[in-house]
DNA sequence: TTTTGCCAAGCAGTCGCTTGCTGAAAATAA
DNA sequence: TTATTTTCAGCAAGCGACTGCTTGGCAAAA
């Protein structure tokens, strides 16, 4: 087997360049336009599904050209991922800042969080990542994951771990209490159905003319999951 | 304003044929063919999302060529109304069965059933036809609700108001009872959350090798749900 | 005779994505 | 500093595949 010149250039990879250093297309993140396209592309895939959004529709909402967006990412599906990843990741910080707050402002009076304190931040926080401002990513995310490949799933699951990770000792401890009741596992699930649900029927804009806000939502759900300890 | 001849024959509709009468594109319904559509229809749009599935594609999987399809129903939209439709009026009459067998039952025993009874009965007459067999109808009224035309959504919205309407009168009392806490509309859209989103994890096949049964599923959400009523 | 239920073919538009190119900016060399 | 090279961040155009849907026809049924 023979190679021809460009192909070992290419092969061996001597650094004679004088310019920029290259970067490959899903790493690029300097730029704020990509950033302009997750952004536009979370609110267009929240809005009409990954399918039912076309590329140009994208490039279109970011100012760009037919054709720009795959500079930023190798495909469409590049994309989808991208937003998930960066919804998840954001998810995961401002639940991390939202126990950290909880922690210290009990700590404040020398006592630690109860589980019942520490879910409601979790619930809290998982209201405003659902419905708050910037909140088209993780609705992206749960209801558009068959559009994912096999890979990318493995990735965005390991993230989804993680943040379903801090939920997992405060609703065991719960569970102890007797404030949780049935198998903790499926009382798991129902209770994020119970609250990734609200995508479909909360309207933001109604909660500042009376509707209910995110505070109403979340003591809402406390009181419907919790139980009295039983009476001893 | 004129009209052509042809507009006019249009216009007038003279029943001079002496075949079958005719019928338009989506009021046919004796042949199997068009059944068999809905089926296919209501798999793939599961499946694969209602923008993510081509008419062809549903042809094919009912055994059919590429226009066929266009016999049967206007257009793909109102194809995807169809199943909808199919769909809401098996659950409300499945509903209404279910409701009748358990008030008969208690009748049986000269009582009436409780409102803790009627709900137990509602959530698992909801997991059958969430989870089911030929379950794929409702799951893609919940989830893909967004394509549907305004006029469309108004007609669906109202065979959904039916099937919610039952749900209320035993809500409210188990509201009354104390066993349901919080503001009654939002507790009944969680609870609706919680039971619909098992659509995103379970699966019906692991309950036959040792997973929860849709039993087990309605017990414990009933467990989660619902509070001892406040000791005197 | 008329209608039904469907096939075979195809039309116009849209899709994801690729290609060749360019002005500006950055990095290096003189 | 100035001159040169290289990369960046796209634009403009278009390719082939696929889209929803229409048309003309035809055997079987009524």
């Amino acid at each position: 087997m023979t190679l021809t010149a460009s192909e070992l250039s290419a092969a061996v990879p001597v650094r004679r360049s004088r310019g920029r250093p290259r970067k490959t297309a899903d790493e690029r993140d300097d730029g704020n336009r990509r950033q302009d396209l997750l952004k536009a592309a979370a609110h267009l895939f929240r809005l009409k599904g990954f399918a039912g959004t076309s590329t140009r529709d994208i490039a279109t909402a970011a100012g760009m050209q037919a054709g720009s967006p795959f500079y930023h990412f190798e495909n469409k599906e590049a994309l989808l991922a991208a937003v998930m990843r960066e919804g998840m990741q954001r998810a995961v910080v401002r639940q991390k800042a939202a126990l950290d707050a909880t922690t210290s402002a009990a700590a404040a009076s020398h006592t630690t969080p109860s589980a019942r304190q520490l879910l409601r931040t979790l619930v809290r926080n998982q209201f405003d990542v659902l419905l708050g401002p910037d909140s088209d990513f993780i609705p992206v995310m749960l209801y558009e994951w068959r559009y994912l490949s096999e890979e990318q799933r493995g990735e965005i699951s390991s993230l989804k771990a993680d943040y379903e990770a801090a939920w997992v000792p405060v609703l065991h401890s719960l569970h102890q209490e007797g404030a949780l009741r049935g198998s903790l596992p499926i009382s798991r699930l129902m209770i994020f159905g119970a609250l990734n649900w609200s995508v479909q029927w909360y309207d933001p804009a109604r909660a500042a003319s009376g509707g209910a806000s995110l505070d109403d939502l979340a003591d809402n759900a406390l009181l419907l999951f919790l139980h009295e300890p039983p009476s001893a």
